[in-house]
DNA sequence: GTTAGCACTCACCTTAACCGAGTGCTAATT
DNA sequence: AATTAGCACTCGGTTAAGGTGAGTGCTAAC
C-alpha cells in the first residue's frame, strides 16, 4: 500500500486537528474542515488504510482517530516545514534577552522562562558544562580566620566558586599573589584537561602552599567530575496542568516526579550531541511515564565547546511547528549574545 | 455556653480524624475510636453545641463534621502541645545538614529539602535578606577587557556578585588596590545604611575610576533595594498534587500560579518579625486561593540581625504538631550551624 | 475509484433507584 | 438533669438503565 499524496494531507488533517482539539478526529470532521475534495466516506477508507500502516490509532472501536508516534514522526520527518519565527515573536525575544545577561546562567534562565511562555509547554535546559570549558581566572578571597572561597571564571563569564576551611589562612596580599601564579598557570586549559604536569607545577609554585594547592586541586576535581552534563533547570513545568493529557492528577504527580530524578532525563538530553534539533516522540524518550509526551532538543555552544541542552517538553500531541521555530531562533538568539561575550574575550587576549 | 474538658475532647478528636483522613468525621466514629466513655447521641449534642460555637462545619446538610478555620485555631493555641522531634529523625537532620553547608544558600536550600521530605508538605525560605547585614569584604575580578565581576561577601559567608560592563578596564594590581580600599571603607558596615558620607569617602579615594566607584554604588544600591525580604524558594512544592484537598487539577493549578507570583506569600512571611513561630489558618493567610491552607512560618537569624524567613506550605487540616516541632528543631539546627559561622568571624576579628 | 446510505458500536450523559453514613428529635433510662 | 436508645429523615455517592450522537465498516449504486 503506498503512502501517496492524498494520505498525507489526511495525515496532516489528522494530527493537525488532534494537536489544536486534543480529541479523536473522525472522518466526517476533516470532510467538514478541511478542502480536501472528498467525501467522508472516502477519507474512511483512507483511514483505514492509514491504522492499518501504523499511522493513527483507534483509542476505542469506535471513535475518531489520533496519531500514534510513528505518525508524528512521520509528521514531523516528511511534513513539518520549519518556519521562521514571526516579526512580532522576535523582537518579544530581543528585547528580553538583551538585559541582565552578562552571566550565562541569567541568559539561560530567561531564555527559558521566554520559551515556556511563547509556546506554553515545559522549557529544559542544563547548565554549561564547565568542565570542557577553557580556565580564564582563579581567584581567592578570605572571609575570615578558617574560611576561603574560590572563585574560578571560566570562558563565557562562567562563574564557580567554593567556600572552603582551610588551616592555615595566608593574609590578602599573599592570596592575591597566590592567585596571580594559578591563574598564570592555568589560563586558557580546558578544566578536564588539566593533568599531572600542571598538578606537579601547581604544588612546586606554590610551595609553602600546600594546603590550598590540594584545595584548589579537589575544587577543580569536583568540576571535572561533575557529571558529563550540568544540572537541569526547568521553566513553566505548571504548564503541565494544563495539558488535557495530565488532567488526572495521578499523572500529573508521576510525571513530575520523573522531572524530579532527573537522571534519565540528563540522558536523553545529553543524546544530542550537537549539531541540529532532535526530536523524541512518545515512547521515542524512553521513560515510561513520558509515553503522551514529547521533548525537543537542541544544543547552544560557544567558543569551541559544546557547552549545553535546552529542549522543551509538551504532550504528544504538541505543536512541533510552533515549538521548532521557537527553539531554533531563541538558539539563534543565545548564541548570538554569547559569541558577543566571546569576540570580547578575544580582543582581550 | 461553656467550652468544658469534654468538648474540648470531642473537637480535638474530630481535628485528629479529619487530618488522618481528610474526611468528615461523624459522631459514631469518634463513639468507636476515641474512648471518652460516652455515647454517640451525646457526642451528636456536644457537636451540635460545638458547631453553634462555630468550631465546627458541617460541609452539607448530613454529614460528619469538619473543623473550622476557628476550631483549628483554637487547636493550635489550647491544646496543640509542642514536643520535641523524635532521636531517629534528630540524627537524619544532622547527618543531612553537616555537609556542604558553608554558604548559607546551600544549608537553607538543604534544610527545605529535608523539611519537606520530613513532613510531605511544602517547605518555603526567603534568601537571608542582605541589606541588614555587615559588609565584610568587597573585591573586583576582571573577566576580560569590559566584563568586570564585583564580589561582596556579608557576615555569614552571604555572597552576592554581579558582573558589569566598564568602558576602560584597569589592570589586575590595580583592581586588587582598588578593592582592598573599597574593603577597608566599607567592612563592617550594615549595607543598608551606607549614607552620602560613605559614597563621598568612596568617590575620592576612588579618585580617577568615577566608573567604577559608581558600579559599586549602583550594586549597593540594588541590593539595599531589594524588597524587605530575599527571594523566595520552594521545596516539595509536588506534594500539594498528594493532597485529596487539591485533587482537582484546576485547585492546584491555581495554588501553583499563586506561589509564582511570589508577592503576597512574601508579604505574608515577612509579617514574622523574629521571635516564635507563626501559624496561618485557612482565610488567615489573606489569600484567597489559599483558604484550604495553612502556613506555618519561623525566622531563623544569626549575627544581631534577622536574616530570612523559613515555613511549612500545607492543607489546613496539616498536622500541626508535626510541622511545629520539625519545624522548630530545623530552626535551632540552623542556628546552631550559623552561630558556628559567626563565631567563627569573631575569632578573626 | 468514489460516494451515498445504513446498520451498528460505544463512550458519554442523564435520570432514577438505592445505599449508607450521619443527623436531629423524642422518649425512655439512669 | 444528663445520658442514651431508637427512629425517621437527609443527602452525597454509587450503580444501573436508557438515550444520544459521533463515528465506523460495509454494501450497493454511481
Amino acid at each position: 500500500m503506498a503512502l501517496d499524496e492524498r494520505k498525507l494531507k489526511i495525515l496532516q488533517a489528522i494530527i493537525t486537528d488532534y494537536i489544536a482539539t486534543a480529541e479523536p478526529v473522525g472522518s466526517r470532521t476533516i470532510a467538514k474542515k478541511y478542502d480536501l475534495g472528498i467525501s467522508s466516506a472516502t477519507i474512511r477508507n483512507e483511514m483505514s488504510d492509514l491504522e492499518e500502516m501504523g499511522f493513527i490509532i483507534q483509542p476505542h472501536a469506535s471513535s475518531g482517530r489520533i496519531p500514534s508516534d510513528l505518525g508524528y514522526r512521520l509528521y514531523v520527518d516528511k511534513i513539518l516545514r520549519r518556519q521562521k519565527l514571526g516579526d512580532e515573536d522576535k523582537k518579544i525575544v530581543n528585547t528580553m534577552i538583551n538585559r541582565n545577561v552578562n552571566q550565562i546562567q541569567y541568559l539561560m534562565d530567561e531564555t527559558a522562562r521566554l520559551i515556556s511562555k511563547m509556546t506554553n509547554y515545559t522549557a529544559i535546559f542544563s547548565e554549561p558544562v564547565v568542565k570542557n570549558t577553557k580556565i580564564n581566572k582563579i581567584r581567592f578571597m578570605s572571609l575570615n580566620d578558617t574560611d576561603l572561597m574560590i572563585i574560578l571564571a571560566a570562558e563565557g563569564n562562567v562563574i564557580r566558586n567554593k567556600i572552603v576551611s582551610v588551616n592555615y589562612m595566608p593574609d590578602e596580599d599573599t592570596l592575591y599573589k597566590l592567585s596571580t601564579v594559578v591563574t598564570d598557570l592555568m589560563h586558557g586549559i580546558i578544566i578536564e584537561n588539566i593533568g599531572q604536569d600542571i598538578v606537579d607545577k601547581l604544588y612546586s609554585e606554590l610551595n609553602g602552599y600546600d594546603e590550598i594547592a590540594s584545595l584548589i586541586m579537589s575544587f577543580i576535581d569536583e568540576l571535572s567530575k561533575s557529571s558529563g552534563m550540568g544540572k537541569l533547570h526547568f521553566s513553566g513545568t505548571n504548564n503541565i496542568l494544563a495539558f488535557p493529557e495530565f488532567s488526572d492528577v495521578e499523572k500529573a504527580k508521576s510525571l513530575f516526579k520523573t522531572l524530579e530524578k532527573t537522571d534519565s532525563l540528563t540522558n536523553l538530553l545529553s543524546d544530542n550531541k550537537g549539531g541540529d534539533l532532535q526530536i523524541y516522540i512518545g515512547n521515542e524518550t524512553g521513560i515510561e511515564e513520558m509515553k503522551d509526551c514529547s521533548i525537543v532538543t537542541t544544543t547552544y555552544e560557544f567558543g569551541d565547546n559544546i557547552t549545553g541542552t535546552i529542549g522543551i517538553l509538551g504532550p504528544t500531541r504538541m505543536d512541533y511547528s510552533q515549538v521548532v521555530s521557537v527553539l531554533s531562533s531563541m538558539v539563534e538568539n543565545i548564541e548570538g549574545v554569547l559569541n558577543n561575550l566571546e569576540d570580547k574575550k578575544k580582543d582581550d587576549s
